[in-house]
Formats: structure tokens, C-alpha cells, sequence
DNA sequence: TTTTGGTGTTTGTTATAACAAACATCTTAA
DNA sequence: TTAAGATGTTTGTTATAACAAACACCAAAA
């Protein structure tokens, strides 16, 4: 009789977590900025009780750096640490897609096939944004293959502390420098088992996208957006 | 004047953080245990309001999970995870003493040395104790020789998620597996500068105790202590 | 002009109280 | 005897107040 029992009682932590998260990935916070408790209470309309759960959690994750006084500063990300990430994106997400070629099924090959050929007409379309949005579902289609959850965990991490750069990505790049042709080769390497061109393919997707990153940063290191307004905080 | 103003004005919840951490990978506390906020408070002589930021943020990194009722609870690492694990660390760790052969100088490889000569002694003296913790101490000055201190913190994360099981290998592994001889191949690998070496025998000395470990396992693939009375809670 | 001292504000930290959901225990009716 | 309901306890969640350190700003003395 209680079928409508859902309540769905979800903390507000969690929410001001979720919030909090998706904004630092879409890049709305300057990198630098100090994230005041109080002020992102207000903006919350709660007390600073959850809002601070949720800046320890992020903090904790490593996607908010601790700043002098353990105030939450967005991190900028220069060209080094993006090198740095890049270093350990390679180790994960490569040994990735290497079990992915080994444990592969059917029904996740026919997602990578359906996610690939809507990446493809998105790009014909010049749509970045829902083209980045599928591109995402696409790699980790493959590692969630790999059947090793905490793999998938650890790699989501590293994509969160990538933050906004990943959004950096302009069309001219994902069209010209035949980005997708890696994935195209990647796919093709997992339905044939092959472990070793599957890691290639995705070390080498990997590794051209930051160097393609790498080439927009300025003589401090410092990583900008290339054209496109950046959007204030809010 | 103000020479000696070092006010070590450390937070409580950054105290109970590191207590709780530490309990967590002496294994004080029993898998499956629900750790109660009020309960640790008290243990603590806190109120909840750092205790609660403590356990955010080990659950946050993935060290404590959380339970039905968003309940902090002490994981059992069954066979399964630890495999998981195992994979993380090969693809992590390996890439980072590919790094340090890169990358080695002469003070790290000096201490690097030191390190050995202390842990075969220790060895002699069936000193597991001591042992385990210059065990960890060489491991992590190779990674922290490798320069990419993302790489160092994620595998440091990996470290505590394998937890209290790190200490279940017993002296008669150490010794008469001649786990350590693989410790002396990879420095050797290392002042070498051969980097393909010095992954191979990083990974081999960890898929050795993996397996070591995995033959601990129960029908159920939980791991369990071997012999040496277990610790209860406190 | 520069430096020193004070004052008010900002901000993270901690304790405490109140709340609601979940669990446990016991009672009562069929 | 068993099942259903009431009740008290446990426990995470949230708001609020108070505290202390750090910062910003300004005034006064050298």
C-alpha cells in the first residue's frame, strides 16, 4: 500500500555538492577565486552547515585546492599540472580500455556504436556542447567495460580535476585534427580484443588533446580559454 | 621579535582526520562497523561538528563508505576489490617508477639505499612492524622521485583504500618469498635508468603480495587476518 | 613619506539545540 | 501464537551563535 513511499530525501549537502561540482566543470567560478562559505550559503539559500560539507568533500576529491587560511580556492590549472594529469590520465585510462578490450559484451559495443555515430553527426552539426557532453558518455562507456568500478571512480576524479580546461576544446580543433578518429580506431580495437591498439588508441586521444591544450597556454603557464566569452561567476 | 609566534593553530577535524586514518589502516576497527558521529565525538572529547568533517572527507577520498542511511561504515575488502585495487596500483604505481627512472637523482637514490639497507636489517630482525613502515617509505620515495604529485597523492590514495590488509602479510612471506628482491631490482632499475625494468619489477612485487593476500580469502572472498590476535574496536 | 598601532570586518572553526527519519521494543488485538 | 501498531531511542542533518585568527583600513607619530 505505501508503493509512493519514495521520498527521496536527499540532503542538502548533497544538492550544494552536485551544484557545486557541475559549475566548477562548466568553468562558471575564475580560476583563483576564493570560495566563501557564507557567501555560498546565501547563494544556496541554506546555513553554511551543508555548504561547507560540500567544500570539505571537494576539497577531499582534490578538485578545490586549500588555500592559507584552509579557504576553498578554485585551482588554476597551468600548463604543468595539466602535463602531470595527462601522465597519470594515460596510466588509468589506458589500462582501462585495455580491460575493456578484454571483457567486452555485446550490449556495451552496441552503445559505443550508437554513442560514435551521434558524436559524429553532432560534429558535422558544429555542436560542441552536446558533442563534449557524448564524447564524455563514449570514454567512459569503455571504462565502465573494464568492469573494475573503482578504476571508473578513480579516472572520474581525474576528469573532475581537469575541470573546465576539458571544455576548451574549440570545433576547428575536434574537426581538423581528427580527433575522433581515435575513437573510431579505439572502438575497432575493443570489438577485436586487441588490448594493446585499444590502449594506443586512447593514450593517443589523450595525448593530443593536451597537447593541443597545452599549446593555448601563456608565458606563465597559465591555461585560458581560447575564444568565447568567459562567463562571470554568476 | 614575534619569533616564536608558531601558534600550530592545527583544526580539531584535521586531529581526528588523521587519528581516524590511521586507525582505519592499523586496522582498529572491524570491517562492517558503523562508525556512529556521536560515538567517535565522544572517543574524541569533540562535539560532532569535527568528527563530521573528518568522516566527510574519508568517505569523500573513498576510504570509508557510506552506508544506507548515509552512515559512515569501515569497508570489507573482499578478493574481489582487492584484484580491483591491485590493477589500479600496477597501471599507478608502475608509471610512476617509469617516471623515476627518468627523472632519478643522486639524493633520492641515496636515500633510496639507505631505505634498503634499513629493511633487510629489519628483515634479519624479523622486525615486521619497523619493516612495514620503511617498506612504505621506499615505495613512496621512488614515486615521489617520479615529480608528478598527482600521480603520488592518487597512489597514496589507493594505499589507504587497500587499508589494514597492507599489514596481514606475515614475516614468512616477507622472507622466504624474497618479496623484497624485487625492491633491490627496481632501485637497481632505477640508477640504471631503464624504465621498462623498473615498472616490471614495481609491478611484479605488487601482484606477488596481491596474490599472497588473495590466498587469505574465505569462501566468501573476504580477507581475513592470518594468525596474530585481531584488535578489537579500541 | 613611511611606519606603527589600533579598530572593525571578514571568515573558518566549534559547540549546541532542534528536527526528522529509521530502528528497536513492547503492547495489544485477532 | 502471531501480526499490527504505538512509543521511545538512535542517528544523521541543519540552523544558529559564539569564538579567534587574519585581513583591511585608517590614523598618528617619526
Amino acid at each position: 500500500m505505501t508503493a509512493l513511499k519514495r521520498i527521496e530525501r536527499e540532503p542538502l549537502w548533497d544538492l550544494a555538492h552536485a551544484q557545486l561540482r557541475d559549475a566548477l566543470l562548466a568553468g562558471r567560478f575564475a580560476p583563483g577565486t576564493v570560495l566563501t562559505l557564507r557567501a555560498l550559503a546565501e547563494s544556496f539559500g541554506t546555513s553554511i552547515t551543508p555548504v561547507r560539507d560540500a567544500v570539505t568533500r571537494l576539497v577531499a576529491q582534490g578538485v578545490l585546492q586549500q588555500g592559507p587560511r584552509n579557504a576553498a580556492i578554485v585551482p588554476h590549472l597551468t600548463a604543468r599540472e595539466l602535463g602531470d594529469l595527462t601522465v597519470v590520465r594515460c596510466a588509468l585510462e589506458g589500462q582501462a580500455a585495455r580491460e575493456a578490450a578484454r571483457r567486452c559484451n555485446t550490449a556495451g559495443l552496441e552503445r559505443l556504436k550508437s554513442l560514435l555515430a551521434t558524436m559524429q553527426s553532432l560534429i558535422a552539426a558544429k555542436n560542441l556542447e552536446s558533442y563534449l557532453d557524448y564524447h564524455r558518455q563514449f570514454h567512459f562507456e569503455i571504462y565502465a567495460m573494464s568492469g573494475v568500478p573503482i578504476l571508473v571512480e578513480t579516472i572520474e576524479n581525474m576528469w573532475l580535476r581537469c575541470g573546465p580546461v576539458l571544455s576548451f576544446v574549440i570545433p576547428e580543433y575536434v574537426v581538423l585534427l581528427k580527433g575522433w578518429d581515435h575513437h573510431t580506431a579505439a572502438l575497432k580495437a575493443i570489438v577485436a580484443g586487441d588490448a594493446d591498439a585499444a590502449e594506443r588508441e586512447i593514450v593517443a586521444d589523450i595525448t593530443e588533446a593536451a597537447d593541443y591544450l597545452a599549446s593555448l597556454a601563456d608565458a606563465n603557464g597559465q591555461l585560458r580559454r581560447p575564444l568565447r566569452e568567459a562567463l562571470a561567476t554568476s
